[in-house]
DNA sequence: GAGGTTCTACTCGGATAGTTAGTGTCCGAGTCGCCATGG
DNA sequence: CCATGGCGACTCGGACACTAACTATCCGAGTAGAACCTC
């Protein structure tokens, strides 16, 4: 799993703390977490084009959530930048090879396809469970008003 | 995740099949799946490291279950050459940047990595529950003597 | 024909190159805010 | 003093190099079995 996946928690983080109609841009983030800039700036697009943020130009601009925190899932930010497909990608070696199956027999799915799948949807209900407005309420109470004055103050 | 994560678990669930004394070499599954001969062989090699399979060497040789299949989870198999490390790794970019804390406010874990975690956890429960004997109880009646057959006869 | 020995062929194991995805970087197009200017 | 035009700086977005992991491969050490020779 790609290292940026954490930046990009942090930084969905930092962004439900704002107040509503505050932004935060590429440069703001990239200090606060000490992250490569334009790499960064590669992610949150990401997340600009799965709809969980939204992004302003300009002076004064960046990005903001696109939804209330109560509505954006961890899946939703993990998702939005790692591609959402499951990492284990059946190729059918079972139709490969000497003992490579019939057509007739693999009508159904691979049971070891089935079980990763399963699995996969495991890691992806635990996440979808736990929304961004859950994270803020395990917080500590003084962490959105330093956040608030760290990333808004230059 | 790896492609070769599939090639174990097919090569694992066909040595499932067989006699509880036979045994199949690295170049039997690697012709019965058309796969890289080496590069499997260093797969098989983890799988004995993990003590999932045990390697017999010399003519007639090759590997074979190192236990019942019914106490071979999938978990075993996957973790087995995929190392069992959370792909998710926290970085405590927290602590770094402007914004970073303290080491005080840093003693508990970071909520975040806290919750990634519980979702691989939730995933590797899944993997856990699903065992060889199970996924030999899934495939048709027929396949385990035709592996065989494939298998041993050259 | 039986036993011992040699020999071969087959097995696994570690060290060595090639390829793809992830990582990092740069520059350009667009836009909002600020400042100077004129009324 | 207020409205307006221009300017500048900051923003995001896409195109181009670099690194690490995965993939693929080769060759060597060791061993079980078979064949052969001897008795």
């Amino acid at each position: 799993m790609p290292a940026s996946t954490e930046w990009v928690l942090h930084c969905a983080t930092s962004l439900a703390q704002l107040d509503e109609r505050a932004s935060a841009s590429t440069n703001q983030l990239a200090e606060y977490f000490d992250l490569p800039r334009a790499y960064l700036a590669k992610q949150l697009k990401a997340l600009v084009k799965a709809g969980v943020l939204t992004a302003t130009t300009g002076p004064r601009g960046g990005f903001r959530l696109a939804r209330p925190p109560a509505e954006i899932s961890l899946l939703d930010i993990v998702e939005a930048v790692d591609g959402g497909a499951d990492p284990y990608e059946c190729r059918e070696i079972r139709q490969q090879g000497r003992g490579a199956l019939s057509a007739e027999a693999c009508r159904h799915t691979c049971v070891l396809a089935a079980k990763m799948a399963e699995a996969h949807e495991a890691w992806r209900s635990s996440l979808a469970g736990v929304t961004l407005a859950e994270i803020l309420d395990q917080i500590p109470d003084w962490a959105p008003a330093r956040t608030r004055s760290i990333l808004g103050g230059g």
